[in-house]
DNA sequence: TCAGTAATCAATTGAATACTGAATTATAGT
DNA sequence: ACTATAATTCAGTATTCAATTGATTACTGA
């Protein structure tokens, strides 16, 4: 085999790592199952895509060896491929934010576009918490609150916000988080909060970022 | 705007910079562009490609920010925009070749079929030369040689090697190295030399990654 | 001003990709 | 064996992408 022959080779298969995050679906999906392992149709629905669509781009990802899959009865349960994706495609997302500006303003465009839609840091969080200032609040669905979140933050779905409102005092600030920077459960609840006349603002990140920086996390959801 | 709109639009933005290291091509262009800055012309030759092509790649990468261009002149010399860049790319080679087994399978073969080539890692180069028992010799272009190479090598561009040869002894190992882990620089000049009676080596990596793990290098050529 | 050169742009071709909806496969429960 | 369901595969269509070719733009130096 010639030299050059092996070096086309050699790209070509690093290509497809690159393929597996060159489609905004495909991020999608990776950004998913970073919280945790998902079924094809649970995918699916949570993404807004097609079960054979979701399915396709699986394979993609599969062949890139950035998630694998098993089956158990009827069920195809797909995970990342390690720790190290998790890391390599967070990698994905700091460059863009970090580089592309565009992303910068169609963030600063869109908050400002629903005002009052505050964010905050993880370091905001932590002071305001130990000042006894703050309820923090989980949003995602209770297996996710369970298999981690931030410690001393409450869970609270999305879907039965409303029935938690009794719960909450209108003169505590409230900090709801989600899934990453880009979670729309978060934004949603935070939006509805503030209608009802909540004080309410959104961690700027997710759970998969605060751990990524080393803050501890708390597991299970027994009192 | 809407939550989903705007977290759909974001991971349109995000997925430019998947694109950009999506295709073979613009691989192989940022692991030249990771030596050094380079013209267009230039970048089209060392890759093997049309002028009109790596511009037109070029186009995309500098869309995902990922090089940036200057004209100066005549001459549009791109560059990749920042070290993160190049971090980046690495992470994208590392993860490849730790997850794709083709990549390892491909490479086994490349060796075995061309037996004789041998590899050698940093700490076995760093070894033998305390030990006075190797030449580490640097087969990429001057420029590339005085921006940055291996401390103790010498400059011997592929094309100069055969003027060369009479100043190496045949006794004494040659360890050669070039632009990476696939760098066809080296794997020739390895070649040409054993065919000549000449105990020589590859370096398994190149200077970027002799840089990336914190080893000294060695910057201009004057004795 | 004009010839020459580097780079980009525009138009085209064929190949690859994304998505939909229907057919197919695999498995569980009855 | 039969039905229901999860997932994949397939066929078809629309879109995007890679690469080539030739034209165009931008600049230099005579």
């Amino acid at each position: 085999m010639e030299p050059e022959l092996y070096r086309e080779t050699v790209f070509e298969l690093l290509a497809r790592v690159g393929k597996g995050v060159s489609s905004p679906k495909r991020l999608l999906l990776l950004d998913i199952l970073a919280q945790g392992p998902r079924t094809v149709e649970v995918l699916a629905h949570e993404a807004g895509m097609s079960v054979a669509n979701t399915s396709q781009h699986l394979r993609v990802l599969q062949r890139a060896r950035l998630v694998e899959s098993k089956k158990r009865a009827l069920y195809v349960t797909y995970r990342v491929a390690g720790e190290e994706v998790v890391g390599f495609v967070r990698s994905v997302q700091q460059l863009a934010e970090q580089r592309v500006t565009e992303i910068e303003r169609l963030t600063k465009d869109f908050h400002s576009s629903r005002k009052g839609m505050k964010v905050v840091d993880r370091n905001t969080l932590l002071h305001r918490v130990r000042d006894g200032k703050m309820t923090v609040v989980d949003v995602r669905p209770r297996e996710e609150y369970t298999a981690g979140h931030i410690p001393g933050a409450v869970s609270v779905p999305l879907h039965q916000l409303t029935d938690h409102l009794k719960t909450l005092r209108k003169n505590r600030e409230i900090i709801a988080y989600g899934r990453g920077p880009y979670c729309v459960l978060a934004m949603k609840a935070v939006e509805m909060l503030r209608k009802r006349g909540y004080q309410s603002v959104r961690l700027q990140e997710g759970v998969t970022d605060w751990k990524a920086h080393g803050y501890k996390i708390t597991v299970g959801d027994r009192e």
